[in-house]
DNA sequence: CTGAAAGCGCTTACAG
DNA sequence: CTGAAAGCGCTTACAG
């Protein structure tokens, strides 16, 4: 005998009465569910999951996809490991679990979520590292499962999603940079699909265009979003005939491979080229010079995911009347020293 | 009609034959067998996790805890993706998922741990942080659920476990510092209970005795296992009586603090103070100067440390004969610039 | 080789 | 307020 029966036997009462009573139905007498709750403690009774999902036909697991490939591993995950308490304050209200479910560099992200909606693991999930063209986003529209992904894709207003202010970064940085007099001014963006970078360049020529400068296609450098990107990145800049005097990295962690190479070119950020880093982090507060870069709270940003999750969900959206979320979440300035030219330099 | 009665109905057969036909049973006709496995497809079925847990009493699940606070989300996150893909390896070839299991800041390790194993929501775990007495160990043995932590605990060698060879590291770091002619040695360790502290500690004091050398308390620092631990921890050596000429880093990230923290003083790692690091990550090849560290491969130790939990399952131990692992991981040295004294200080 | 049936551990209408 | 029973979607002895 195990389970609630074991409980129930125990108690000497039926498993209706026990199911009842734990889950804090109204109909059960107080005094039984005082001795309920008390067994439950004593012989460490716990709900099976399968028994209880298969019943419910919902699982109370909300599920954040990432990706394992060595590459991205790299970079997103001191993100994604920075939003989950934030999601899970939200989640707890609700009694809903957060598992993280990692597709390995072996299998394709879309298959992976096949199988994992498929097999009804989850009643919901978050994506992240969202493309340009996401084949999860329709596959998630399409089977019905409330989702919604951290970055827009090229599917647009169709499905919720929330994405970091990339324009608005774009924006600040080369207000900024121009008005310190810079006009060749470089940006790096990913290698990949990933749609951040669409959105990220497509921001970065409109500023430009703002303040009426050429794009210069050279200025765009395809860069691994790595400390090792970020050396090339520099690596490329250095030996162009024409140098830029200010760049926009787009990952943090590229500033500690971009300084390595200014340095060992014997120049430094800051004082010899102007540098703007994209997410605050420590790292970037305690680099010499300080990384220029914008701040957001990610725990602020994970509680805004879950609640617009939760608002996609017909039991909870009465509680989160958010209707489908599209939104942008500002980010912050926050100077440091790596763009702060002492002496501006000549147009 | 929906699930694997669809599908039999779909094809004029009994769910019995199609769950056969779907699981590799073989006394089923392969004519048959092929249809079905070409309706699945067709028809995107996938079976209901739920049910083919109960049913069968186990979930071919694999679940990895870790901690999502603040501060540990800063540092062992990155440690940990990096495992995932080795894990991942080893589960796919038996068909076990791995799923992430985010303990939040607001919850106790052991109850969510208790949560999760009662729910039978994995039918093993691996630990991580493990801390000197820790009570998931215990914990987890008397529930009898196959799993292995990454990290000793005090409870020795009463389960399977993994764990980096800190008393390798200590032991080459400081032979190394003392052919440099270094007599004063500090090394920081963990503010926590976390258990390799302790191991950590214990190595550095043994390699001490063995040159002759003294142990002195106050060049133990406890500091945070952060960019801004490493800065308060170069700042509390600046201030000290007799300062330290050599320090060996607990975590690769707090030399990032570090460094701040002497350039300040107008000091640099390698030349006014040797530094030493823990893991080699990509941040340590790319700072200046590099950081001299000890290098592991994540994959393969993802790789042995599944394949150690499954030489504790039942269905799997044949395939893995291991017993009961207890490793010590080695890791091999990485010289950088950062302990590369030009001249070596008199003693 | 296939089908009919039992049963995994729950929750929840339904009777009483 | 409580109990008995049905049934969620599977897998697997058991018959044939």
């Amino acid at each position: 005998m195990k389970g609630i029966r074991r409980l129930a036997q125990h108690l000497n009462i039926s498993i209706g009465t026990v199911s009842r009573a734990l889950n804090g139905k109204p109909d059960v007498n107080e005094d039984t569910r005082r001795r309920v709750l008390a067994a439950a403690v004593e012989l460490g009774y716990m709900p099976n999951q399968a028994g209880r999902a298969l019943r419910r036909g919902s699982t109370s697991v909300i599920g954040l996809m990432i990706e394992t490939s060595p590459e991205t591993a790299a970079n997103s995950d001191n993100f994604v490991v920075g939003l989950m308490d934030g999601l899970q304050s939200v989640l707890a209200r609700h009694e809903l679990d957060l598992i993280v479910l990692p597709c390995s560099s072996d299998e394709d992200p879309g298959n992976y979520l096949q199988r994992i909606v498929g097999r009804r693991l989850v009643d919901g999930m978050i994506l992240t590292s969202t493309q340009h063209r996401d084949t999860r986003v329709d596959f998630l529209a399409r089977s019905k499962i409330p989702f919604i992904s951290l970055g827009r894709s090229d599917a647009g207003d169709t499905h919720p999603w929330i994405d970091l202010d990339f324009e608005g970064v774009a924006n600040r940085a080369v207000d900024r940079l121009v008005t310190q007099s810079h006009h060749r001014i470089a940006i790096t963006i990913p290698p990949t699909d990933i749609n951040l970078g669409y959105v990220f360049l497509d921001a970065y020529k409109a500023a430009l265009e703002r303040h009426g400068l050429p794009f210069d296609p050279e200025l765009v450098i395809r860069a691994k979003t790595s400390e090792q990107g970020g050396y090339l990145a520099a690596d490329q800049m250095l030996n162009m005939p024409e140098r830029p005097t200010a760049v926009m990295l787009i990952y943090e962690l590229m500033a500690i491979g971009f300084y390595r190479r200014l340095s060992e070119a014997s120049l430094q950020a800051g004082t010899d080229i102007a540098v703007v880093g994209f997410r605050e982090s420590p790292q970037s507060r305690f680099l010499s010079p300080t990384l220029t870069c914008f701040r957001l709270s990610l725990r602020d940003l994970g509680i805004a995911v879950a609640e617009s999750l939760l608002a996609t969900m017909p039991e909870y959206q009465a509680q989160y009347p958010l209707g489908e979320v599209h939104m942008i979440w500002p980010m912050e300035l926050v100077e440091g020293e790596s763009d702060a030219l002492p002496t501006a330099a000549p147009t």
